[in-house]
DNA sequence: CTGAAAGCGCTAACAA
DNA sequence: TTGTTAGCGCTTTCAG
């Protein structure tokens, strides 16, 4: 053994450290590590060298206390096995990693309360920006945002009051134009298959908008069915051949999302019946899944990825402005027909 | 309007304010904000009552700067699009909401260079623990992990030597017993289809063993088919016509994962090839959108969501106790043959 | 049970 | 181009 002393317990290394190791004030180096004002070059070699040698990492903690300044955005989704919110997040990841800043998630599980504590949680690290998936939130949590001055994107959704700003599109008149497409083709006894999650107010908006687009034709809902949990590819299935069971004479399903539609699809290919002949059918979402399947299920692009970036924008724009948005973006999603409406 | 003054830029709170509004020292304010000490019931209920009225948010990055105590956890993962590390993801969500602790996420795109960067990022916060996707990191990376003083754990991978602790499964292993189900089952010209990333160290190592296994009955890989982007689904199709276009003597496709050999499965049902008995299919994974397909794919779990709870209860379990750790946490995937192999 | 003093590691502002 | 001086808002420690 060498002469180790009595066990030194290893501090974790500090701008000091860098300073006279490379016989430099603390400030140079500081302003050497943040490549500000003016530094000579043989300054900030030696600094730079002596940083790498004693593999420093600067103090985030310390560094933003001091400067005011904190380079993260908080995302908050309701949920990430759904499939649509980690393309939202790419779309956000994407176009932060060129502003420097860096989001930091958090997830609810559709409950208010836990979106209240989280939002809580990630306030309190003061960031530049928030992104929040949906115009619902407990007033508790409302006014945290109201108060936090820093700009807040509402996302995913726009039918309803936003905060500060929104990036989203409006899902009522998604349900409603999927209802008028519907029945231009020629359908009449109409099914809905979705989620029970009591807190998932899109899939509730689409639904009204739906039932909304129907009433214009004078006709309603023939059947509905509802699922929570479990494989969505196998839900869809299961509850396509329940309600064509008790309700054979439908001629159209429209499904809350493509996982169940594509459950739907797989089973009714399966069973060989008309699709679209005798029977039609629709999801939401555009998922690039639906791509692989014998038949392309018809949908309603989310745009998901897009949203993800304009809210991302909105952050990065305001936080070299300082300012407080109130944007408002409304995407339309268009209707991809696919091969399970009937064409005119 | 009501006696404004000019423009009173709105400061955001601090324990003072709440302090002033409720008559109490700010040092007894942040113990009752952090349920600390003794307190009386009188003096506690004042300042909660001042702290709501203000809606007061505490500045984490003071308190973690004070106390030298972060409660984040750092989580990188290579991707958000795979499927498979939202259920990591969603484990270790799930296992750390009992500690208190909270995860951060970063995304490295299967780059090693975006990976020490976000590594840097994330370790210059200070936070509790590090868990990381991988065993493969670059010099600088490794030695960031080895000198933050905390603990580490490196997941989804035991195959390699991990800096600290580690939980996963071994993917050669993994590789090497399908190979031997398939062979066990009769299947001799056998084709593997998978992904190009070159950074995909564990579809890699899988190939590997996989590879190794058909060498014990003297057999080497007929073809192989490899892809990039794009729907994983509609790839699994494209690839599969591709390979049996090529090669149309061979009996198994091996695919590196269960979207692509979804995809497969269900261009071999369109097309009408007797499945498992002319042709065999396996993937892996063990997604739960197999469940709702026609056939079932076989596959092996890769115990996703386990290895996201075990490797936040190590990091949960060292903040406790302050030690680090160097445990080995080897899981077993279990194959399972759905419909799709032969049965002896 | 409550308060006062000191300082966490860094950066803004100013001085040299 | 470089250094010095004060804090950032909180918690630790110690004293009442």
């Amino acid at each position: 053994m060498s002469s180790n002393g009595p066990a030194e317990p290893r501090r974790t290394l500090t701008l000091r450290d860098v300073s006279e190791a490379s016989g430099v004030s603390e400030m140079t180096v500081s302003r050497v590590l943040r490549n500000r004002g003016d530094v000579s070059d043989s300054t900030r070699e030696r600094v730079l060298e002596a940083a790498k040698r004693l593999g420093y990492v600067p103090n985030k903690i310390a560094g933003a206390l001091a400067s005011q300044r904190v380079n993260l955005v908080a995302v908050i989704i309701p949920s990430l096995s759904n499939l649509v919110f980690p393309e939202v997040l790419s779309g956000i990841s994407e176009e932060l990693e060129e502003s420097g800043l860096q989001p930091v998630f958090g997830v609810t599980n559709y409950s208010a309360e836990r979106e209240e504590a989280v939002l809580y949680e990630m306030l309190s690290w003061r960031p530049t920006g928030v992104i929040i998936a949906g115009l619902e939130h407990s007033d508790a949590a409302r006014a945290m945002l109201q108060n936090a001055g820093i700009p807040i994107v509402e996302i995913m959704d726009v039918d309803g009051t936003p905060v500060d700003s929104v990036v989203g599109i409006s899902h009522k008149r998604a349900g409603l134009e999927m209802a008028r497409a519907i029945i231009g083709a020629g359908y009449r006894r109409i099914g809905f298959l979705g989620t029970k999650m009591p807190h998932d107010h899109r899939a509730r908006k689409r639904l009204e908008g739906f039932e909304a687009g129907l009433a214009e034709a004078g006709i309603e809902l023939a059947d509905s069915e509802f699922y929570s949990g479990g494989s969505a590819l196998l839900k869809g299935r299961e509850m396509t051949e329940a309600i064509l069971k008790r309700s054979p004479d439908l001629d159209f399903l429209y499904y809350s999302n493509d996982m169940i539609g594509a459950g739907g699809l797989l089973y009714c290919l399966d069973k060989g019946i008309d699709v679209p002949g005798k029977l039609g059918l629709a999801g939401f979402n555009g998922v690039d899944l639906l791509d692989g399947l014998p038949r392309k299920l018809a949908t309603m692009d989310a745009c998901r990825r897009e949203i993800g970036r304009r809210a991302a924008q909105i952050i990065s724009g305001h936080s070299d402005a300082g300012l407080i948005g109130g944007e408002h973006v409304e995407l339309t999603p268009v209707l991809e027909p696919g091969d399970t409406i009937r064409q005119g």
